[in-house]
DNA sequence: TTTACTTAGTTGTAGCGTTAACCATCTCGG
DNA sequence: CCGAGATGGTTAACGCTACAACTAAGTAAA
């Protein structure tokens, strides 16, 4: 009975080793963003999102949805990109509600130019001390904890 | 050469969904926290590290260390908590720069009318979807990845 | 014991994210 | 075609966090 509320030793420790590393990965990524591209990791995922789009552009809700951002999160962040000039917005033609985000020229450079320090973050703290297997187990465990975070998702890819 | 400076696809993949749940999983704890409890997962962390420290006490430095924050964010949610009447601060006797946060009976009320729900979301959006070797290999790589963020904890454990 | 440095902690400010409220547009049943 | 509800997105207000500046106390060298 209690075993149903509480965590086994085993779990408790897994667990407590992952939130640790949950709390403090934006950190890191964040301030090297921050002081070598003024940038937040989000600011930066949201460019290379867009960066990977057909014609550089999404619809803010998709958008949202590759980057798991809220809507007013993500109209938020996108203002400002857009007064950087690293995101023009455009009205959809299709639907007069919807509002294109479209990577511009200097956004495409800015994203070219940060790129490598980054994966060089990601790289030094998270790939390069895991080997082949720890990363496979890796892909495996976040798999199935992002299918329950984000069931549409987890089943998109299942499909 | 240029192995070096970008990801595999298994690697891509793999950190992809590492920084999805990343990005996913604080929001989740804190909306049930902030909900049921009127806490973010930091205040009840903060709350459940002194409820397991001797004498419910510890110094604001080892607070900061255990809860993975910063001296001036632990402060300021010292200062919630102890205006709610959660926690009481005292000058240390030893080191008059030095001062202890202590829980009180209200906070440690607080933390045991807390944790089932939020035990029972960890369960359901983390321990739950994974089986034993999940949770083991969960330990083991995000124990590589804290040895690099936290190098001082890293090296206690190994000790 | 005076000076300089380090450590412990708090506070002010500015920026980011959440929630709630809002407007505009689309869809669809009657 | 019209009214109700759903969808797409923005904006405002508020709370939390990072960064920088600051105070106070301990440490150590001259």
């Amino acid at each position: 009975m209690s075993d149903d509320v509480w965590l086994n030793d085993e779990q408790q420790r897994a667990w407590v080793r992952f939130i640790s590393v949950v709390e403090r990965l934006p950190g890191v990524l964040d301030s090297q963003l921050q002081h070598d591209a003024d940038l937040t990791h989000f600011d930066y995922f949201t460019l290379a999102m867009l960066s990977e789009a057909p014609d550089r552009t999404l619809r803010m809700t998709e958008l949202a949805l590759v980057t798991n951002a809220s809507l007013p999160r993500l109209s938020h962040v996108v203002s400002r990109l857009e007064k950087r000039g690293f995101i023009e917005r455009t009205q959809s033609p299709d639907d007069r509600r919807a509002t294109n985000a479209r990577l511009t020229d200097a956004g495409w450079e800015k994203v070219e130019a940060t790129a490598p320090g980054h994966v060089g973050t990601v790289r030094d703290y998270v790939i390069d001390p895991l080997d082949a297997q720890d990363v496979e187990d890796l892909h495996r465990v976040m798999g199935k904890i992002l299918a329950k975070l984000d069931p549409e998702h987890g089943l998109r890819v299942q499909r």
